[in-house]
RNA sequence: GCCCUCGUGGCGGAAUGGCAGACGCGCCAGCUUUAGGAGCUGGUCCCGAAAGGGGUAGAGGUUCAAAUCCUCUCGAGGGCACCA
């Protein structure tokens, strides 16, 4: 066997290998036992991985190899996310045509995700700007217009003034567009939307029977925001306005009313207002507010009365002004208040402001308040319907035509792909047009219905439409094969594990969520939970920083995998902390890697030995390598494998015991692995479709274990004992202990001990009298 | 403001009621004809010569026993946010 390990070679050689034998491509048709193991496919929005990318890939990647070594017939598929704007916006930047970035960037990304040396099975790759994808995410948006879950709606929608285009509201954090941080500004437009609101109530409930990451059910549900309370009427002259509020109990204090500036009353001619300039200017000024603006002028209340008209409450009948005010919002609720300044902190600053009355009137039972108002039960969510509209290029066109005689008219399913052209200035508008719009040859078309000149839909769908389904469509991916074959999905679906980021908490999760229970409702999944267990992985970051291009510090993993092999990577990343919480990336760790691998070459070139010191070691790294791999903490089970290695260095190791922690390091550095398992160990078959060894629970106990003894709680020696002797022995043996002498001199003394505390295993405590 | 995490050596972290600091990085000393960012051995929480004592952000509490559970304070990160 060579002297040195050559991770160069041996790395190369592997990776063909396992494509030729195919090891990773389990049979789809017929599994015995399938386990879909999936990580959230990239995005490319470089020109190749970034060391992230390759920290959550080889995190799944060391799960899923642990699971097929468990005998389950694992699949572990893998794509790009290239359809959209993150790539659009790459390509915008570097001045490349989209369609020509996607095939380069797709070589490069395909070759590094080869390089780290996963378990991928490549036969059911996709990329979501492949044709035969996004025909089937058009034909996605059919069924949901099919059944009235995709509708044309007009509405004050985001709009990235950077990104020319209109955003979802998950995709507007805080304010700022999820792409490229600009202050997004409101716009009245008519869009499509998907119904995500009719699934509120399903999405909160649903999470309850999923195992995920408590943080991640935590942040949907803040998102789904549900909020019970009631609808009440406060008659006005000729109106009434309905307010939506959580508390009715509070109505005795209610001493005005509160209008949204969009509220549409406030237009309405045939209310007398009197100043009804002065609302105006208000009301314009308000609208002119980014939502930042409003935000930042935080507490301080702005506002107008409408002077000629009041409301009455309706439960103690008395005269009430009526507001218009921006801390109001016209998107939640039924956009008007009734105002509660004894309840409500910002009434009460309101109040405060404009000098008006603060009535701390006495609570009413809610359910009596329902039945003096007539007012009905209420839940509000704060979940908005999904903006799919993009007035982009890259992307899916929306499969809709509309004709003069016929209305909006769906394509058929049957002419599907719409196909995105090539168009030589694919830039965003700025106009709330796609720049499809400019290409007659692309919108000009007949009706599907009357065969009249019609015009197509010449914007496209949202990138989060088309990642919201591709886990379904790897199991039928080979060949173009119709997606969602009823055995297939039976064999592979819901996800077994899906490990991502959890800056998808409330985007990419919520969606996927979403399009499972439409098709779920529509006949084609029998299930409406797409992943049964989901973890996020956490975050590498570089000098406590999170890596940005703008930083400059992005660790591109190509030069690390050159310098120290694959295997060392993966290790190093795995070393770091528990997959769930990520880590600061440094190159001296992975050094340290290097030198790990090579001692576990070099242990191969010297004589195995016959006798069995480390055992028992052997037995406890089996345990915990297994329990640790089940719960993703990585790091941990490889710093029992250090401390085995250490053992077998120091007293030798068997043939047996080498095999076993070959093993045990296979799903984190697959290729040296193989390479020694083959060499050395001479075995004919992958060491990565090898059963995962079993320990012996009597032997990982060992014998005989060191346990602390105390002596009023203070540590004082430690002594040998079964893992199970009797409270006596321990005692005895304890009380034998010179240290312990040194405080329990004559132990047999009247009354000297007041108490022993012995745990078996932990540790035994003599409480003395005198304490 | 509300909700959720989390504070342990020089660093990443381990221990989640039972011997704090596993494992690794870094550092220190030594070995090896070693001028390389190589390899090997030993050491490495603080005070102390030792015996011993102290120590897990801070203060209190529960317990035979607390990094771990409870209360408050301080600090960091994340989610939501004029959501009625």
């Amino acid at each position: 066997m060579e002297k040195l390990y050559d991770f160069k070679e041996i790395e190369k050689k592997w990776q063909e290998s396992w494509r030729a034998s195919r090891i990773y491509e389990p049979n789809l048709d017929k599994p015995r036992k399938p386990f879909y193991n999936l990580m959230m496919f990239p995005y490319p929005s470089a020109e190749g991985l970034h060391v992230g990318n390759v920290y959550a890939f080889t995190g799944s990647d060391a799960y899923g190899r642990y699971q097929r070594m468990r005998g389950n017939d694992v699949f572990e598929p893998i794509g790009l996310d290239g359809f959209g704007i993150h790539s659009e916006n790459y390509a915008l930047k570097i001045g490349a045509h989209p369609i020509e970035q996607a095939e380069r960037t797709e070589e490069n990304f395909y070759r590094q995700l080869r390089a780290i040396g996963n378990g991928f099975a490549w036969d059911a790759r996709v990329e979501t700007y492949d044709p035969e994808y996004y025909r089937w995410t058009q034909w996605l948006f059919l069924q949901l217009f099919k059944r009235g879950l995709a509708e044309r709606k007009k509405a004050a929608v985001n709009w990235c003034p950077s990104c020319k285009t209109v955003l979802a509201d998950e995709q507007a954090e805080g304010g700022e567009c999820e792409r490229c941080g600009t202050q997004v500004v409101k716009k009245e437009l008519e869009q499509w939307f998907f119904k995500i609101t009719d699934y509120a109530d399903r999405l909160l409930d649903g999470l309850q029977g999923i195992d995920w990451s408590e943080r991640v059910k935590i942040a949907q549900r803040n998102w789904i925001g549900k909020s019970e309370g009631a609808l009440l009427e406060f008659p006005t002259g000729q109106f009434s306005i309905k307010v939506f509020t959580t508390r009715p109990d509070t109505i005795l204090g209610a001493t005005y009313i509160v209008l949204a500036p969009e509220h549409p009353l406030i237009e309405n001619q045939e209310l007398r207002i009197k100043n009804q300039g002065e609302i105006k200017n208000y009301v314009e000024a308000a609208k002119r507010k980014t939502e930042q603006e409003r935000l930042v002028e935080g507490k301080v209340k702005t506002g107008v009365e409408l002077k000629g008209i009041t409301a009455i409450n309706p439960a103690t009948g008395t005269e009430i002004p009526i507001w218009v005010a921006d801390y109001v919002l016209a998107g939640y609720g039924t956009g008007a208040i009734m105002a509660v300044p004894a309840h409500d902190e910002r009434d009460r600053a309101f109040a405060e402001t404009f000098d008006l009355p603060i009535s701390d009137a006495e609570l009413l039972p809610a359910r009596e308040v329902l039945r003096k108002t007539h007012g009905l039960r209420k839940t509000h969510y704060h979940l908005r319907d999904w903006l799919i509209s993009r007035q982009r290029y890259w992307g899916p066109p929306i499969p809709i035509v509309y004709c003069d005689a016929c209305g909006t008219v769906p394509v058929p399913e049957k002419d599907l792909p719409i196909k995105l052209p090539y168009i030589k200035d694919f830039r965003p508008t700025g106009t709330n047009e796609s720049p499809l719009a400019a290409d007659a040859s692309f919108y000009k078309t007949t009706c599907p219905r009357c065969g009249h000149e019609a015009r197509r839909e010449t914007d496209v769908s949202d990138t989060f439409l088309d990642s919201a389904w591709y886990f379904l469509r790897y199991p039928d991916a080979h060949n173009g094969a119709e997606p969602f074959s009823k055995k297939r999905m039976k064999k592979w679906l819901p996800v077994n594990m899906y490990i991502g980021g959890a800056e998808h908490s409330v985007l990419h999760l919520l969606y996927a969520r979403f399009i499972t229970k439409v098709l779920h409702d529509a006949g084609h999944l029998r299930f409406d939970e797409p992943f049964t267990k989901f973890r996020a992985h956490g975050l590498i970051i570089k000098d406590g920083a999170k890596m940005s291009k703008s930083k400059g510090n992005v660790i591109n993993p190509d030069e690390y995998v050159a310098l120290y092999g694959a295997d060392a990577l993966r290790l190093y990343l795995m070393f770091l902390a528990p997959l769930e919480d990520g880590g600061d990336f440094r190159d001296s760790g992975m050094r340290g890697m290097a030198k790990f691998l090579n001692r576990v070459w070099q242990m191969f070139s010297r004589d195995a030995v016959s006798g069995s010191e480390t055992e028992k070691l052997v037995h406890q790294a089996v345990k915990k390598v297994s329990e640790d791999i089940e719960a993703l903490k990585f790091n941990t089970a490889i710093s029992q494998l250090m401390i085995l290695l250490n053992a077998f260095e120091k007293n030798g190791s068997t043939r047996e015991s080498r095999e076993t922690f070959l093993k045990l390091l296979a799903p984190f550095a697959p290729h040296i692995t193989e390479e020694l398992w083959h060499m050395a160990l001479r075995n004919e078959a992958s060491i990565h479709t090898s059963a995962w060894p079993i320990y012996d629970a009597r032997l990982a106990a060992g014998e005989t274990v060191e346990i602390g003894v105390q002596v009023d709680g203070k540590l004082r020696a430690t002594v040998t004992l079964a893992p199970n002797a009797p409270e006596n022995d321990a005692r005895a043996a304890a009380l034998a202990d010179e240290r312990v002498r040194k405080y329990v001199p004559d132990p047999s003394a009247d009354g000297r001990i007041a108490r022993v505390i012995y745990v078996p295993g932990r540790i035994i405590n003599v409480i003395t009298k005198t304490q």
